[in-house]
DNA sequence: GTTTATTGATTGACCAGTCAAACAATGCCT
DNA sequence: AGGCATTGTTTGACTGGTCAATCAATAAAC
């Protein structure tokens, strides 16, 4: 029973793992298996396929960063901070990392072709709009739903470019771009 | 010597169209071929290899990009009226079609793996980037750099949101939501 | 008749997924 | 405690299919 999720756990790792090593989706699971120290026959075994494989690893991803959020948001008093503390989130040191980064973009390239990628990602989308919706709104009223949409695609976006750039926009300076930006959306209601 | 240069059209528009009909870079050189109605060893015959074919077919849609946003620049008076149609030409209909989306978002997929790919994308960044700081020069001064940064990255945020809600941001929608982010940066400044 | 364009046939590598068998643990009976 | 069955874990060997790339041969053009 415990060698189960033991193992599953480890080749979640070690399919993130491939997956920033190769920069794609493009990756065997003779690699996967074999970083995780298993043989191949065992991912099927735990997995049935490889796409399923590939999407629990997403849903890790996305529980992941789904916990560090809201961890981040027990700790704050007011809409400014907990907005902050969903920027930041998304910033954090688990979610940019390199590999994490590359999973994020082949997720996307996968919910082209999976209806399962596709749903995890709307529920993605959906938790994040929502969240910020309902922090904007005692500070911008009615301008907080395309506000909020202006700020997940600047988030979406300065992710992306860190994908490839990582000196470009370092954590610190991608979380003060975003922070800037709800500024100058504040500011500009007034 | 005409033959040559037709072909190679027509394989690398076929490539973009079978890149967007299957949403990935999991393609392949036949189908691609049945598509431009061609032998598969046509393709290999004029680009040497797969992935000279793929970028063949990326250089193409940039350079489209590029005169697109020339063209639309020579019409323009101040720095306030080109920087919207160097908004606007990331969103024109031409790079806005579904399967070029799809080509893309692949494309940055291949950066990851592909120098050639990687050199590619820096240019276009490196060209959006001075666009956007020259016009934005004479209205921002000093800030026209970080301003330039968090545009670029929104256009390349709302862009990714198209390639999987294409109801959510229609054309206009996205460059209206760019137009208000600039909007509030410049007010932001005064 | 020589060059250019094009193809059909083929090859060699790789890979997802299967399967039956080996191996380990766990409990259960006496 | 010691054997024995049952269940869960893990693997090696294999298969069927796919696909990039090659090449020699044919058709077209000039």
């Amino acid at each position: 029973m415990s060698a189960q999720i033991q193992r599953r756990r480890q080749l979640i790792d070690a399919t993130i793992s491939e997956i920033g090593h190769t920069g794609s989706l493009d990756v065997t699971v003779g690699k996967i298996a074999k970083r995780a120290g298993v043989s191949p026959a065992l991912a099927f075994h735990y997995f049935g396929d490889k796409d399923r494989l590939f999407l629990a690893a997403m849903r890790h991803i996305l529980t992941a960063y789904g916990l560090d959020v809201r961890a981040a948001l027990r700790g704050c008093s007011g809409p400014r901070e907990r907005l902050e503390s969903i920027i930041r989130g998304g910033f954090s040191e688990a979610n940019f990392r390199s590999d994490v980064i590359a999973a994020w973009l082949n997720f996307y390239v996968l919910a082209h072709r999976s209806s399962e990628a596709q749903r995890l990602l709307t529920v993605y989308h959906g938790r994040l709009h929502s969240n910020l919706v309902h922090n904007l709104r005692p500070l911008a009223g009615e301008a907080a739903d395309p506000i909020a949409r202006r700020i997940a695609a600047l988030i979406d976006g300065l992710y992306l470019r860190y994908a490839h750039f990582p000196s470009d926009e370092p954590e610190a300076s991608a979380s003060a771009h975003v922070m800037a930006a709800l500024d100058n959306e504040l500011k500009a209601l007034a």
